[in-house]
DNA sequence: GTCTATACCGAGATAGAC
DNA sequence: GTCTATCTCGGTATAGAC
């Protein structure tokens, strides 16, 4: 699996996004300082100055995997917004969540749990706390107490919780469901 | 804050284990990687070279850290195997839990969450994981199912959750202790 | 046990040809 | 768009005097 383009596919004219898959990869596997670009480029089989071409810093590259998961965040909080401030919308919240996060896969959520420190420099991290504030505010309720909020942020790390577990060997979708019905036990459990 | 040694006291001869503590510092608020040896000596009032005199290598800094944090809990853990396996146990665990961690700070956390990427190369990661799965064992019962450790992993995450939360301008006092209430709610709503 | 000075290396980044 | 070649900088780590 060293060999460039595992993928087998299309090589010229997809340079730009076939690095940002490579990239969240690897920077997920390795971490985002012990990535080098000349590692990125080897595996995407282009050379460090082509990378450059598309991403003017490393920083950059990363900081354009964190847009695409903000944005998609952001058009779930949105539909959020327009339905009314309810227990069931919450717990709707919740499984829209789950769904977007299968999607993603485990890569993006462990890239951003595991090089945190590095991505509070970005810009981007504005963002990305707006959003979780927004998401905190939709699970916990316009005027929610201290314990309100820490109850869904307690939902919300539930949710990600087997993400973050490494190495077990059991089925990801099971473990997922699983994920989900506690988190929703956690928001129920609201008094 | 600038100038080395905030603290007033002693100079000599303590350098190993005020390294440590300015460290750990260092290394929750700027990160790892972005934490240079430079710095980390000039705020201790010392040169590079003192510091590789206690410590072999910048990760063996790290690992320093760590280990203090594996073996406290690694004896919080023997204690708790000498208790029966029943949910009151389970329940003084996490109470214990919350009060090592209190004492810890939360800069231990967010050390090891946020840098998990590069703590991932040392040895000691290991014993943290090992530690991690006896926490979990400890949590979910001997015989526990998937939703049974799902349920215990996000008791933990529970534990923590407030403490990865940034800039929220909470009582840490309130924040923990309704962090705590959440989490033994997750456990206590085991069937 | 702590310092000065320096070697060394790999990283990110750029220039300019093709 | 991609290459080769090169630059620069800051990091870790070491040698040896005090």
């Amino acid at each position: 699996m060293t060999q460039p383009d595992a993928g087998g596919g299309a090589r010229r004219g997809d340079t730009r996004a076939r690095a940002l898959a490579v990239a969240l990869r690897m920077f997920a596997e390795r971490g985002y300082a012990n990535t080098s670009l000349r590692e990125i480029a080897d595996r995407l089989g282009v050379t460090k100055a082509a990378l450059y071409f598309h991403y003017r810093s490393k920083d950059d590259l990363l900081a354009a995997i964190l847009r695409e998961y903000v944005d998609d965040l952001g058009d779930l909080l949105d539909d959020a917004a327009h339905r009314p401030a309810s227990p069931a919308t919450c717990e709707w919240l919740l499984c829209e969540l789950a769904q977007q996060r299968g999607r993603w896969g485990s890569d993006l959520l462990r890239l951003i749990r595991q090089n945190y420190a590095e991505i509070s420099r970005l810009p981007v991290v504005a963002d990305m706390r707006q959003a979780h504030r927004r998401l905190l505010l939709a699970l916990s309720g316009p005027g929610a107490d201290l314990a309100g909020r820490v109850r869904a942020q307690a939902a919300l790390v539930a949710l990600e919780g087997p993400v973050l577990l490494p190495g077990d060997d059991d089925d990801e979708q099971a473990t997922r469901a699983a994920a989900l019905a506690v988190a929703l036990e956690i928001v129920r459990a609201r008094p």
